[in-house]
DNA sequence: CGACGGGTTGAAGTAAATCAATAGGGGTGG
DNA sequence: CCACCCCTATTGATTTACTTCAACCCGTCG
């Protein structure tokens, strides 16, 4: 997303967009650190927070019975998390790596609504690009292969990482395989297989097991939705 | 979702749920008729509008340039539809049979938030239970099979008609095998195989093509996540 | 009546899962 | 510093759930 965004210090979403800048900070943020594995909270925790992350990046998964897991979603610096809309958690949300967030109470949200509306537009334009961002999940979760659902989620970070060095991207994957595989709904070995394939091809490279470099940025591209005819 | 909200006449979210009831409405709300079939907007468009369903069902979806689609929601009565982060539409938006919406100028939205604040919060709601019912769909989406699929769905209906007689609900289906196959990220073969399958376990009757009867619930909610082992 | 679209059912094919073994890599302790 | 361990990742062989291909049914409509 990255709207910037002041919220009475609390809270201040990333700026890369052509919103206004944070304005005065009244007050000191409340933040909380996260051990690397740390969760934040669980599926049916009371939603008594909003989270912004400042620092690292979180997982938010949804666990079923037996054992099942679904990575709904990465959440990098400048993001929400923990946004229900009744009073319990629907997921549960961890922190991958060591990390840091901001802690907003939910009960101060209308408040903030009412004397903020610039604030409330904000949030809203938020929740509409993550609403519009899940829908374009759902396309590869139902109706993608596998090496189109990894050839997508590589693309969506190498453009999430805008520091091109001419054509070449490179980044960190601060996630597992398994966590990768439980976000596309693949298994970690087809997940495995189809980046060495990439690998081989020469679309990718993989100096580390989580260090990427595209070396084809265009054909990684035309890898996310293959006419395989 | 089932918000109540006045919104100048024009936005009237449909309230079952403890919001308070709409008050006058000044205006005449700007509402749209739509044929069978016809498309609200399609992906592409300019989103200078939202619209909130007021009657018939509506479908959004996504269609990949080879022909693949997924339907990422049906759109029910006091749903919201088109509301988009930028001012392009990123899905398309048709009329399953005949439909009304109500249509609201998005340029007139950020005055309604400043005017309304009470609005902005439960426009909020809105929007943060479609986050957290797609959360919910990911994981349909990502982790389960085909049965759990078709069980799911039904049940989501089920559970939408709560006008339960004796444990049995019938309902109707107002989309084409197709549509549900598109929205669980299945084929239309491997769905009819399912209904059938979950007709002769006794679990649901099948009247007619469109019209399904819940024999017996509870076993609907087990087939949704069966420990195959 | 015959054509058409949506739905069901059956048989065969395949992409990804599962099962299984091996390899790498980072940290700890000897 | 090296040896060992543990955990993650890779690679290979086999199985399977779902797709694909194909035939047929049935209600509707021109």
């Amino acid at each position: 997303m990255n709207v910037a965004v002041d919220f009475g210090g609390a809270i201040h979403l990333q700026a890369r967009s052509p919103y206004p800048a944070p304005v005065a900070k009244r007050d000191v943020p409340q933040s909380r650190r996260l051990a690397a594995g740390e969760a934040l909270f669980f599926e049916g925790d009371d939603a008594n927070f909003v989270y912004e992350v400042l620092d690292g990046v979180l997982r938010t998964s949804k666990v079923l019975c037996d054992g099942r897991r679904l990575v709904v979603s990465f959440n990098y610096p400048g993001q929400l998390v923990g946004f229900s809309h009744d009073t319990v958690q629907h997921a549960t949300c961890e922190a991958i790596g060591k990390a840091k967030v901001a802690v907003i109470k939910r009960s101060a949200l209308s408040s903030i609504i009412r004397d903020r509306p610039e604030f409330a537009e904000q949030l809203l334009r938020f929740t509409a690009e993550s609403l519009n961002s899940m829908q374009e999940h759902f396309v590869v979760l139902g109706r993608k292969c596998a090496s189109e659902k990894i050839a997508s989620f590589l693309l969506a970070l190498a453009e999430r990482e805008a520091e091109s060095d001419g054509g070449a991207v490179a980044f960190r994957l601060p996630m597992t395989r398994s966590d990768i595989a439980d976000f596309l709904g693949l298994t970690i070995e087809t997940v495995s297989r189809n980046l060495t394939a990439l690998k081989s091809e020469g679309v990718i490279d993989l100096p580390q097991t989580n260090l990427v470099r595209v070396r084809n940025i265009e054909r990684l591209r035309d890898k996310t939705l293959q006419e395989h005819s």
